[in-house]
RNA sequence: AGGGAUGUAGCCAAGUGGUUUAAGGCAUCGGCCUUUGGAGCCGACAUUCGCAGGUUCGAAUCCUGCCAUCCCUGCCA
């Protein structure tokens, strides 16, 4: 066996499934896959696993992967997230060529296997109302009642369920039922609805049907129509898989088979349609793509790239057991792309007033500074350096603790890719005693940022030099909860009693003058800070706002943790 | 009279009876290196696979029983 093939081993229970296929040649060599949302909502980090898993599978095995709105209920879809949703695949990354397809296409097809079905026998309209469905469904424990309508004869269903096509009964006055079995321990075998009345116009077909088919109904016969091969779906829908397979074995259609997989979670979010509209609607977030979302339109303005998130989906991995995934795997992809492409720049945020007394009051020298180190093509740019700097407050401590190796009186580092400097003097507010002003002398010597003495520094900060730099609005962003599994209630709270209440700080920072010309959605490393992305919503041209995406690793602060945790 | 699933380290997750003395990633902890306390590199991290029995020369993998967790009683998907 080549390594090729021992790479297309297993990895997880689906691709095992589809190399065993492929090996028996059960569908021809063929692998077909779909997206199929229902255009309700915006999509998420956990649609983005479903959408990775079945476009990549299509790619990886050679095969081709549909995008399907699953849209049988007019009244919840709308045409403005079926284009939210083609938007946010295609950012992803992936094509589906010309095959966008609608479950609603499928309406005249769908109405003549629900005919098929009736003149079978398998079908049959239903006068009960939905209170009397409910009460005669049984419980988990106790069997159903059968309908009394369920031996209508195959004429009479034909004609009702013609004339409910046609409009005339109201909604809810009749449904059309598949004749299974009342006393089946599957509930959704006690002879589903399958076809509902709904007056209300449909985004696509208008006020063609009053009549509409129910997901188990038309998600298979979808399936079929399109020749899938692997209908991937979450787990919940493993007890309709008996359904999904009755349909299709009764009609004697093409049958895909239905594999389901555990939907994500992720720490400290959550991935609810229901709560992340609620999280809007209450305005504790500022829309569905604030950028502390966990929608792909969040993440997008957040500063997060197609492709960690692709390689997110795919480190996961899937399997068939519910879990949380750790949001620092997330954190850890985007770092590990944006450490290899973003360009980097200094930015100071929490200002501190640096001046360096021997230098010249008005020279300014233009500083060699390489735009990426892991990236040397991505070239050097000139960062002017005067007399008067800022550099971070938490580069300095009067009375530094062990182990701290910036700046602190008589303390020499290296301003980078500048000159090494060392403290002097430090000016206080006489009133507040806070730190206004620090003053240093600077070595001309190691000008660049080394010594032709080769004696060490231990610390490198970054620096902005005063005259040059400019503000700028950076938002520091942070988990939305504060709990990791938001999820998971205490008596009597909701999951919008975990909210982290600093999960937004907006902050004015100074920033190297070729910011300025910032683009939205550039994304960049500020040195010794983080990623950063600029704001596609409130950036104006000569005026980027920045969006931290994540920090960079701390270590320091994790030594000032532990050495305040030794001193308790 | 319930049914369907799942249990491998703090978190994901490979493994499908014998080179497994259980991959890999995240996190964590050491060390090296460093003009980002970033990145990188090296090392540590499950005598054990929910529990208890059994089969076998050999079991995370097979059998039996038990336990825990999740899903299912929409004319939602």
């Amino acid at each position: 066996m080549s390594e090729e093939e021992k790479e297309r081993i297993a990895r997880n229970f689906i691709r095992q499934i589809i190399i065993e296929d492929l090996k028996t040649n059960k569908w021809g060599g063929r692998v077909h896959t779909r997206f199929p949302p229902e255009p309700n909502g915006y999509l998420h980090i956990g649609h983005a696993k479903s959408i990775c898993l079945n476009f990549g599978l299509a790619e990886e095995f050679g095969g081709l992967c549909n995008l399907r709105f699953d849209d049988t209920n007019p009244t919840k879809e709308d045409e403005e997230y079926v284009n939210a949703i083609i938007e946010d695949v295609r950012w992803l990354g992936f094509d589906w060529g010309d095959r966008m397809y609608f479950a609603s296409d499928y309406f005249d097809q769908l109405y003549e296997y629900a005919v098929r079905l009736i003149k079978m026998g398998k079908a049959y309209v239903c006068d009960l109302s939905q209170e009397e469905i409910r009460q005669t469904r049984g419980t988990l424990t106790e069997p159903g009642i059968e309908s009394p309508y369920r031996n209508r004869s195959v004429e009479e269903n034909l004609e009702l369920f013609e004339r409910m096509r046609k409009g005339e009964f109201p909604d809810f006055a009749k449904t059309l039922r598949a004749k299974i079995d009342m006393a089946s321990p599957n509930l959704n075998m006690r002879d589903p609805v399958i076809y509902r009345i709904k007056h209300a116009t449909h985004h696509r077909t208008g006020d063609k049907w009053c009549i509409y088919p129910m997901y188990d109904f038309t998600h298979c016969l979808s399936d079929s129509i399109e020749r899938i091969t692997h209908s991937i779906c979450t787990l919940e829908f493993e007890d309709h898989r008996p359904l999904y397979d009755w349909f299709l074995d009764q009609l004697g259609v093409y049958h895909p088979q239905q594999i389901e997989f555990a939907r994500l979670n992720l720490s400290y979010t959550v991935l609810s349609k229901r709560k992340l509209l609620e999280l809007v609607q209450r305005g504790i977030v500022d829309g569905w793509d604030d950028p502390r979302m966990p929608t792909i339109r969040g993440l997008r303005r957040r500063g997060y790239t197609p492709e960690s998130i692709r390689n997110f989906a795919e480190i996961i991995g899937v399997s068939k057991k519910e879990s949380i995934v750790d949001i620092a795997v997330l954190e850890h992809c985007i770092r590990d792309d944006l450490n290899k492409r973003a360009q980097r720049a200094f930015v100071v945020l929490n200002p501190l007033k640096v001046i360096i007394d021997n230098y010249p009051d008005d020279l300014v020298e233009e500083m060699d500074a390489i735009n990426n180190p892991e990236d040397l093509s991505m070239g050097t740019r000139k960062v002017p350096f005067s007399k008067e700097l800022y550099i971070e407050r938490d580069d300095f401590m009067e009375n530094p603790p062990k182990k701290y190796y910036r700046l602190a009186p008589g303390r020499e580092v290296r301003l980078r890719y500048a000159y090494y400097i060392t403290c002097t003097d430090v000016v206080k507010d006489p009133q507040t005693g806070e730190i206004v002003e620090v003053h240093c002398t600077y070595d001309p010597a190691t000008r660049g940022g080394s010594s032709p003495d080769g004696r060490k520094v231990l610390g490198t900060i970054h620096w902005v030099s005063a005259r040059h730099c400019f503000p700028v609005e950076v938002r520091l962003y942070d988990r939305l909860f504060i709990k990791e599994n938001p999820n998971d209630v205490e008596e009597g709270k909701t999951f919008l009693d975990y909210i982290n209440p600093n999960s937004l700080e907006i902050k004015t920072g100074y920033a190297e003058p070729f910011l300025k010309d910032a683009k939205p959605e550039e994304r960049f490393q500020f040195e010794r800070i983080g990623y950063f992305c600029v704001d596609s919503k409130y950036s104006k041209p000569g005026k980027p706002v920045f969006n931290r995406t994540v920090t960079l690793k701390d270590t320091w602060s994790k030594i000032l943790k532990s050495l305040q945790e030794s001193n308790e």
